[in-house]
RNA sequence: GCCCCCAUCGUCUAGUGGACUAGGACGCAGCCCUUUCAAGGCUACGACCGGGGUUCGAAUCCCCGUGGGGGCACCA
């Protein structure tokens, strides 16, 4: 995969990623991270170190890269620059591209002109074109200014073959002499990229179809190289959620504010697993017939480029928090434990990995994102709890009643040799059997009170966690709350 | 404006001339399970953009519309 370091990586870019390792790891291939950095204007600090990470974090780590070398290096194209240029200058003594002289002010002109006179397409005007080769090489020599254009065929058409779409035929008429080194001394992508493929043996080009109008330029400077082609394939956009344009990471902004990203950096804060991101993005673009819930494994035996499909996908969250809800369920005791530490940590709770093993087979069902586990087991850490004196009425009764039932638990709980769901939970429910109350109104006060909420975990098996003790008192706690309101209300 | 790409449930998709009464998944609704919330199970709702061809037969092939998307830089 190729990206530009100009800013951060997001789904779409993660998309590409994860089918180049699939087809990497398909195929026995190796899969590449080289860094298109050629336009220095608008590189971005630390967006490289971001890609990689990015990466890594998906678990689809690139096999040679800027730093995990490899024998196609350097892997950043502005290490490359003198590759480019040799190219150029090959491309120029074979005719298929000039040296250009004109000023950004002319070109600029031009461009106006052509607007004026409502052209269909504005374009190099072909002014240097014109240029005699030999004088054209003599301003070059004494040090002029310039560029150098792929001259494009004015006449016939250009047939591309995309293996998704099948040849896409261009009239070249509609085709310009675009830039392919910069005055800068750089290249443009469409000289950098076909010369790195083709250099670093790229078998196969998988990019957003984006690319689809420059595609005749492209395979026009690969043939004029006389170079094989790679198959070309361009994969589906992702549009917004709304469906109405390009996904882009201005959008960002909007998705937020759901507590949503489009950036595979900030998924893991949001508390993302890498396995539901992967199966998110894998099944936008690639039909699978068979059962989508995959596992990376499970992807790479499955991958064809055969089953890609073309038309635009627009990201839908919701199916990201299906897949990452599935994920979590797939996870071992052992593993989602350590996921979910963190979240505890960060919130200040003192976790104990012990008790930890114990609550999470009783959240892992109820997890969509891994930070859920807060609002489902933050009271378990906790000292006390502060039920709201509201959520520990009992619907129908008062507080009065609420109290009564409270206090009767605490005896029932006191009774009790140990405390564990087994020995708890009959003595209970015999309770409510004999007191005529239901099971929704008794469990709910003893619920409030122990947990501090009305929605929680299993009750009898959070309270066998949390201990007799801390169950005792928080339910006293709970009928001081009771009492108060009871007598001044 | 011009060029290009795309077109099946709201969304992601299966489907490559007959096995289509068009399948699955997400979401949505209902039911079951149930001490809450989930998870799970079951059921319902829900689509071949329109029009012409080709063919015994078209979601599938062709053409024309229409709609959506992308691109038109010394950015990638």
């Amino acid at each position: 995969m190729a990206p530009s370091p100009t800013g951060r990586f997001h789904l779409g870019s993660a998309r590409t990623a994860l089918f180049d390792f699939l087809l990497a790891r398909k195929t026995g291939g190796q899969f590449i991270l080289r860094l298109e950095d050629t336009d220095q204007k608008r590189f971005v600090e630390g967006s490289e170190e971001e890609i990689m990470r990015s990466l890594d974090w998906l678990g689809i780590t690139p096999d040679e890269s800027p730093i995990h070398g490899g024998r196609f290096g350097p892997y950043r194209q502005t290490e490359r620059r003198e590759l480019y240029q040799s190219h150029a200058k090959a491309l120029v003594e074979k005719g298929h591209a000039y040296p250009c002289f004109c000023t950004p002010e002319r070109l600029e002109q031009s461009r106006k002109d052509q607007e004026a006179r409502k052209v269909d397409r504005v374009r190099y005007d072909g002014l240097c074109r014109a240029l005699d080769p030999s004088d054209a090489a003599k301003r070059v020599a004494s040090g002029e200014k310039y560029v150098i254009r792929f001259k494009m065929p004015h006449e016939g058409s250009t047939t591309a073959h995309d293996h998704l779409r099948g040849d896409i035929v261009t009239e070249n008429k509609y085709l310009d002499d675009n830039v392919i080194l910069k005055s800068d001394g750089l290249p443009t992508y469409h000289l950098a990229a076909m010369v790195d493929d083709h250099e670093m043996e790229i078998t196969h080009v998988m990019r957003g179809s984006e690319w689809l109008s420059t595609f005749p330029l492209h395979v026009n400077i690969v043939r004029a190289f006389g170079w094989e082609e790679p198959v070309w394939i361009h994969l589906s956009l992702f549009l917004k959620p709304s469906g109405k344009g390009k996904m882009s990471k201005r959008d960002n902004a909007d998705v937020m504010k759901d507590g949503r990203t489009v950036f595979v950096d900030d998924m893991k804060d949001l508390g993302y697993t890498s396995e539901g991101v992967l199966n998110w993005i894998a099944l936008m673009g690639w039909g699978v017939a068979e059962d989508d819930v995959m596992s990376l494994d499970d992807m790479i035996q499955r991958f064809s480029i055969d089953t890609l499909t073309p038309s635009p996908a627009a990201i839908n969250f919701q199916r990201l928090d299906h897949f990452n809800g599935t994920h979590i369920r797939l996870l071992t005791t052992e593993d989602l434990s350590a996921r979910i530490k963190p979240y505890f940590v960060a919130a200040g709770l003192p976790v104990e990995d012990e008790a930890l093993l114990k609550i999470t087979p009783l959240i892992r069902e109820r997890l969509v994102t891994l930070d859920d586990c807060l609002t489902f087991a933050s009271f378990f850490f906790k000292d006390a709890v502060s039920p709201t004196p509201d959520d520990l009425i009992a619907k129908g009764l008062d507080a009065k009643q609420s109290a009564e039932i409270a206090r009767k638990c605490f005896e029932i709980v006191s009774a009790l040799p140990d405390l564990s769901h087994q020995t708890a939970e009959p003595p209970m429910r015999a309770y409510v059997e004999s007191a005529g109350l239901n099971a929704n109104q008794v469990f709910g006060i003893l619920r409030v009170a122990v947990t501090g909420q009305k929605v929680s975990p299993p009750l009898f098996e959070s309270m066998e966690i949390i201990g007799r003790e801390k169950v005792l008192a928080r339910l006293q706690d709970a009928i001081t709350i009771l009492e108060n309101l009871s007598v001044s209300p």
